[in-house]
DNA sequence: CGCCGAATTGATCTGATTCAAGTGCGGTGG
DNA sequence: CCACCGCACTTGAATCAGATCAATTCGGCG
């Protein structure tokens, strides 16, 4: 399946790219480039404790020193992979999908920028889903056994990851509790508050935004066809609660969406 | 809502409680015991990394000193209850269930001797569900800032933490994929086979076991009503898959019920 | 300009829910 | 010891939300 993803970005809010010194380190695989550093990014507050000292923020510009780029389409990682890092994304937006042996696809969730990928390679060591950017994207490699010696060592960093990682048990918990028991018209609302959510969260605005993903890969995330995000979307549009326009959203009345 | 679960155990299979001496070292609330040591525990392989050498058990019995006794249909903790620690299941099952502002009650899980609860917890320092005993069990009360510091000491230990938090991640991306691609009847044929799976993990029987949960709570997890629950068991059934018998279940063809 | 994939919209179909009527079992009290 | 009660469970019939099928329309791109 092909991914679609046709808008640009519009947003002049936070980017990751800045005019920073730039520590040239390559380090084998093509697409790896050298990296500002965290201490120097504008994500930091969301990928990275906040009370870390510029002594420790040091020490973690030494582990976390190399980006990729992945172009639309593909895929940062592919389920089976070897675990060896995780990655914070610092441009650009993902979705991660799980599936199963009989072919049945399931998008367990999109990333973006500030979001983290790859927690739930730990176990087993190796990827249990596919990470396939929506647009061209950046993100942070975060050499993961590099990353454990840290947290050794570094409280705050250690207690993040335990945080990180229980937040994504408590966001799922919430979405198989949409999947489980929400109609389709409550899923797309709480959907597109999720995301507005996030974008406001990080300086984007959370009124208009563009959506990254097609309406089958939305279907695919809250459990329905696309025929029916698509019916929503339109019923939305009928109540003046959202202007749909294409991948373009407007929420014109989060309050109603919310009351759905 | 009150609990069913009216079968007893009646496996023979290894259980928690042990001839080992107790340490006794009460600590304020009621409900606590003195408790055997993880060093001693039938549970450890499952709850515990198994590389520990005995110096490190003998760290682990000193933070893990305590355990809880909860009577059926009570709960371990709630929703919103302040975080402190995590727990292992050393006999008995739970469930955890979340709860929508709007009533909405969904069961995120299952849990069963040598299973954790509360790693949902860790983020937001508060609980995010509510665990409620099936049966009447005990649980080792892990206290989380005492973990986190053997942690930073005992390197196979973190890792496991790690492993526990990603499998939950990877536990619930599997419960998505089920809550939002799966029929009714595929999703109670994988529901049974896991079970299964993890009874035969711990020594019980894989083929034959009792359910403690009611049909309700089934339905609850799997994203259906108990009636269809009810239904695909007439099916199976009816079709020679499983045998099934109030709370008692045989699966007799465990190959059909994977090829549902 | 024309093409192709994405999106919308309508008509129909169907699996699961809802509503309703039993059945079975464990526990309680006479 | 048995009758009765309450609760979980089963089963059938009617209904409905969402899926499926199908026909356009839209919009970005070569």
């Amino acid at each position: 399946m092909q991914v679609a993803a046709a808008c640009e970005p519009r947003h002049d809010a936070p980017r990751a790219s800045r005019a920073v010194p730039i520590h040239v380190m390559p380090r084998g695989a093509a697409p790896r480039h050298a990296t500002p550093r965290c201490s120097a990014c504008a994500m930091r507050q969301i990928c990275m404790p906040p009370e870390l000292t510029p002594d420790q923020l040091a020490q973690l510009d030494e582990v976390i020193c190399s980006t990729r780029s992945i172009k639309r389409g593909e895929a940062l990682y592919r389920a089976a992979d070897p675990f060896q890092s995780i990655y914070a994304i610092r441009a650009g937006s993902f979705k991660t999908v799980v599936m199963h042996r009989d072919g049945r696809e399931h998008v367990t969730g999109f990333q973006i920028a500030g979001d983290t990928l790859g927690l739930d390679g730990i176990c087993g060591g190796k990827q249990n889903c596919d990470a396939i950017a929506l647009e061209d994207s950046v993100v942070c490699i975060i050499p993961f056994t590099q990353l454990e010696a840290i947290c050794r060592e570094m409280k705050p960093m250690q207690h993040h990851i335990y945080q990180m990682m229980s937040s994504e048990i408590v966001r799922e918990s919430s979405q198989m509790m949409l999947l489980g028991t929400m109609s389709a018209e409550q899923r797309v609302a709480t959907f597109l508050l999720n995301l507005s959510k996030r974008f406001k969260a990080r300086g984007f605005s959370g009124a208009e935004f563009h959506l990254r993903m097609t309406r089958e890969e939305i279907g695919c995330f809250l459990g329905m066809k696309l025929e029916t995000v698509s019916r929503m979307f339109s019923k939305f549009q009928r109540e003046r609660l959202v202007q749909a326009n294409g991948k373009t959203i407007r929420i014109e009345d989060a309050e109603g969406l919310g009351r759905v």
